[in-house]
DNA sequence: TAGTTTTTAATACTCAATATCAACTTCTTG
DNA sequence: CAAGAAGTTGATATTGAGTATTAAAAACTA
C-alpha cells in the first residue's frame, strides 16, 4: 500500500498524543480518505463495504471526526449532509460549488481573507475560522 | 394587527404567482416571522402553540420554505438546525458568529462581494448567491 | 504473552425535517 | 352567494444523518 506518509505521521502524532490506538480501520478509512476530495461519511461507508464488510458506519463517523481533531480534515456542512474535506496539504481555501450539476472548485484569495479581519476587528471579533461558499453555475451549466 | 404592508405585498404576489392560497396560518407565521431575526422552525412552532394551539409544526416548516421560495426569508444551516433570516427589508448581509456565546452580529462590505466576483469570473463562474461566515469570539467573549 | 485499555460493530436511539392523507379552507366561477 | 375544484392543514408516520450503548475484539505495554 503506497501512502501519503506525512498524513499517516500527523496521524500517529495525534494518536500517541492523546492516548488513541492505531487500529486498521483508522488506516484503511484514511487511505480512502485520500484518495478523495469532498468525501461523506455515506458515501465511504458504501465504498468500504464493498471490500471490507467488516467496518461500521458509526466508524467512519468517529474516524472522520478523529481526523477533523488531528486536523487532518475539516468538515463542511453541506445541505443536510456534511462533507470531509482533506486539509493537511494544503493551505485554507473556500469553495465555488454549481448549484445545477454540484461542481465544486476550490479557491483561495488572501484579499478576501485580509478584507474579513477587516471587518471582523470592526466589530470586535477575533476570527477563529470562517466559511465562503459562492454558489452559482459553471460555465458548462450556464448554456 | 399593525402588518408591514410590503412584505405582506410580496408574499400575496408570490402565491398569486404559483396559484398558492392566502390562508389564516400564513399570516400568522409572517406575522411573527416579521418580529425575528433568526427564527428557528422548533422556536416559531413554540411561540405559536402559545397564542394559537392549531399551528403544525409541519405548517410552519412549509411557511419557512414558501417564504424562502418568495425571497422574505433565507435558510441558513447553522450547527444541527436551520435558521430562517427576514431578508426581504435588507440588502444582502453576512454574519459573524460568536463561538462561544452564539451572538450574530450582520455586516455587509461590497470590497468583498467584488473580489468574490472576481474569483468567480475566473474560474468561469456566474455567481448566483452566497454564504460567507465568519466564526470567532466577540469582544465580551474574548476575556 | 498476559493484562489493561481502547476500539469496533451492531443496534438502538435522537432529533430535525419531510411525506402522507383525511378533513378542512380558500378561491373561483356560474 | 352557493358549490365545486384546488390547495392547505394538522396529526402522525417516516426518513435520514449522526450519536450513544455495550459486549466482544483488537492494540498497546510491561
Amino acid at each position: 500500500m503506497s501512502r501519503n506518509l506525512k498524513e499517516f505521521t500527523v496521524l500517529k502524532d495525534h494518536l500517541g498524543k492523546h492516548q488513541l490506538k492505531l487500529t486498521r480501520q483508522r488506516e484503511r478509512i484514511l487511505a480512502l480518505f485520500l484518495k478523495t476530495e469532498h468525501v461523506t461519511a455515506e458515501h465511504m461507508y458504501r465504498s468500504l463495504s464493498k471490500r471490507d464488510p467488516h467496518i461500521g458506519l458509526a466508524t467512519i463517523y468517529r474516524t472522520l471526526n478523529l481526523f477533523c481533531d488531528a486536523g487532518l480534515a475539516q468538515a463542511r456542512h453541506f445541505g443536510a449532509q456534511t462533507q470531509y474535506d482533506n486539509v493537511s496539504h494544503k493551505r485554507h481555501h473556500d469553495h465555488l460549488i454549481c448549484t445545477t450539476c454540484g461542481k465544486i472548485v476550490e479557491f483561495e484569495n488572501c484579499e478576501i481573507e485580509r478584507l474579513q479581519e477587516e471587518v471582523a476587528a470592526k466589530h470586535g471579533f477575533v476570527i477563529q475560522t470562517h466559511k465562503l461558499e459562492l454558489y452559482g453555475l459553471c460555465s458548462r451549466c450556464q448554456r
